[in-house]
DNA sequence: AGTTGCAGATTTGCAACTCACC
DNA sequence: AGGTGAGTTGCAAATCTGCAA
């Protein structure tokens, strides 16, 4: 993992040192909460992402390391306005959805160098008054799920859809419906 | 909790940001487990899990009853000479791995009562690493995504099952008939 | 706070297609 | 002229969902 500056030197310690204590707490991204309680662990908050986004362009690199690790595939490289691009969004969604956007991009996008324009269109994520990603509507926040299952079930299945429809339990045909309503791209990774 | 000194400075400042968030985190002086889920709280400095095996039969229950509630099944009894055995292992995953083995368990076992013999073989291979899309039907991991959602945003909301209902945009019966069929129960947490 | 009846919307499996490519 | 696999579509049954009570 490459270590970028920061102004928080906190932050960059915390970071670092992930991969170690973190690897048996965190799960597909998702911290475990239910160990902190009686392992008497002891948790602090993080800022949200929003508000460090010099943080973003080392996240990134992490996340692009690990997803490239987990699905075979060699690291993208992020060009200077994509790492921009990055930054300048808002994570309403903090951590959890700058990695879920990295994961994507690995899985969906064949070539190696990734620029702005390769990234999933932010514009439409507007930064309504006093709502963040707590206000997350019950569709919004299965379909955000599905979408994710889909794909780690489908770059399981070595991009074949018939053979993920199977694992999943439904039919193909529906699959490719639930995916097209999810706005999930048929054809390449 | 209390606050205990500590010889790292960087760590201190950490815990100094403790008090607030745990205030929500604890109701009536119990701690709320579902509160944790997806806030941004990052734990550290855990010890192997080898050289605490006395903690293994607490983990295990806790595991137990987390996985049952998360795929709606019955809790598992565990025997004695299976707590033994999950001693006697050497986690070199640590708690993960001893998560995922739990969680296979509850998953895949049919039985209620689990011996020694019912535990996976262990020692022979390294555990890929998990992931809860691996075995799952879409179905089944929508549910338990949406049954985790419903319970914390319930918890968000002070256990308001309606106010919770608006919050999720989604009519207040509708979250009741839901609720029943993800089995959680009403009143309560 | 929680439930129920009901009608309209949506999802889902099944089978039958088209299309491209060997 | 076939065969296979990917993706689509029509349709009926099942399920979901909001509204009103």
């Amino acid at each position: 993992m490459v270590l970028i500056g920061t102004s928080k030197p906190w932050a960059r310690r915390v970071i670092s040192a992930t991969n170690k204590p973190l690897e048996y707490l965190i799960d597909n991204g998702n911290f475990r909460p239910d160990l902190f309680y009686r392992l008497n662990v002891i948790p602090f908050q993080i800022p949200p992402l929003r508000e460090r986004i010099e943080d973003v362009p080392m996240l990134t690199e992490h996340f692009n390391q690990r997803f490239s690790l987990e699905y075979a595939k060699k690291p993208k490289l992020f060009s200077e306005d994509a790492i921009d691009a990055l930054q300048d969004h808002i994570w309403l969604g903090n951590v959890r959805e700058l990695r879920n956007t990295i994961e994507r991009i690995v899985i969906m996008v064949s070539k190696q160098k990734i620029k702005a324009s390769d990234l999933p269109d932010f514009g439409s994520v507007e930064e309504s008054p006093a709502s963040t990603y707590r206000f997350q509507s019950f569709k919004d926040a299965t379909d955000a799920y599905q979408r994710e299952f889909i794909l780690h079930k489908i770059a399981q299945s070595d991009g074949n859809v018939a053979k993920a429809a199977e694992e999943m339990g439904v039919d193909r045909s529906h699959l490719y419906r639930r995916m097209r309503n999810l706005g999930i791209p048929v054809k390449d990774r």
